[in-house]
DNA sequence: ACCGTTACATGACAGTGTTATGCATAACAC
DNA sequence: GTGTTATGCATAACACTGTCATGTAACGGT
């Protein structure tokens, strides 16, 4: 009889909170923004159900940004693993890239202020954020063992990499390259190609991998492309 | 008579307007925010103030930013021109992250969804916001002219380059770092290092620069913390 | 001195997140 | 099946936000 256990979910509707979780989701990546009324409103209650569920808006936004970890990490996975480790590193970030530009408002939950929030959270958000970290590690420590890079500290180097591709990224969903007339693929190549060389590759390797990595890409942007129609 | 003459300051205090902007500012970087209410209790003025003057708070905001993109203008201009270009680099880019971290509120105000709020603004706005970046682009052309680096476009390593701090300075100011338990200036010396040498520098040089800059970088840190004292 | 324009205070409106209150319904004990 | 408990949720209110219509007071030009 602790504490724990003398809360049974009792709910007549058990599915409601992934409901509300799914419909926040959505009306993120509608409207850009989600109000405990308007989704109130969405669902047919009262906005009660988000803090009888949740608690407050703060930890709502907090499950949509760990269903959001969750659905990055699984689709970051996806790129195969070939005999060319820095294009497998470059299609990863491709990815990367067209999962922030596909959702930018979950994004910007995800990697704004949000990222503050799982300061406090308990270590469970914390390795949900981290295991997609950790994915890209992976994929660095490939291009170690195949040779093309040398890095004594993977984990540096990740962050380093994870700036790069993430204020590029922001930078991006602001509409910067847009309002200054300049092409942001172009940017994001400069960016990889710069970081591969600068980690040890040689420039013709990296400028191959790239073409290969840009022409999964492209591949992957038709596909979305047609899923969506 | 046309329109825009029309329209001359006649009010009380002509230095009403650019008090309200320090005040903005100033509570911007002491409180985190600033609300119109806020604002004129802080005034002693009310709110109408924002409206007559600036038209809402969205005007208000930017014209902290025009200030603030202003005063890291010149702040990054600060740095000497030596016969190192790329510890001059550096050192530039060591002042922005110093800059980002005094002034956190504004940097996000400055980077944040303010630059899309650019997109739409009068050119001169979107020069100020570029201005910084050109000056950016004056240090990588030094590094060229050097010999140091190979680049053919300029404009777009300078793209990477701020991609790279400001993913990184973003990163660092939601206190993913320090919640991890990763050193922040170590990833940042990694970022100029592997762009350095990526851009064509020799490893060996490219260390050399960064110690001189770091060591900059330091004397400047104590100089700001001897002065805030 | 007058008139018109302008700046600003007051108060209201529509939003936001949050919460105290109350009720109906579900689950449990017998 | 009945009585009790407690849980889920609606209602309504509070404090806060940006914004604006109205009214007033003061200023500048004539």
């Amino acid at each position: 009889m602790d504490i724990l256990s003398s809360v049974p979910p009792r709910s007549a509707d058990p599915h409601l909170r992934d409901k509300i979780i799914n419909t926040a989701a959505q009306l993120l990546a509608t409207e850009g923004a989600v109000s405990a009324r308007r989704l109130a409103r969405e669902l047919g209650t009262s906005t009660m159900v988000v803090y009888t569920h949740f608690g407050g808006m703060d930890e709502l936004t907090r499950q949509v940004m760990r269903r959001g970890f969750a659905d990055f990490g699984t689709e970051l996975d996806r790129g195969a693993v070939t005999d060319d480790a820095v294009a497998d590193w470059m299609t990863y970030l491709w990815s990367y890239r067209r999962f922030a530009l596909r959702e930018p408002h979950l994004y910007g939950v995800m990697f704004g202020p949000g990222l503050a929030a799982f300061r406090l959270g308990d270590p469970a958000d914390l390795e949900a954020a981290r295991s997609t970290f950790v994915s890209l590690l992976r994929r660095i420590h490939a291009c170690v063992n195949a040779a093309r890079w040398e890095v004594d500290d993977v984990t540096t180097a990740g962050e380093a990499v994870w700036s790069g591709v993430h204020g590029h990224t922001t930078l991006e969903l602001t509409g910067f390259f847009g309002s200054v007339g300049r092409d942001p693929v172009r940017s994001y190549s400069e960016i990889l190609t710069r970081m591969s060389i600068g980690l040890g590759d040689h420039a013709l390797a990296t400028a191959r991998s790239l073409s290969t990595a840009r022409r999964r890409a492209v591949r992957a942007d038709r596909a979305e492309a047609a899923s969506a129609r």
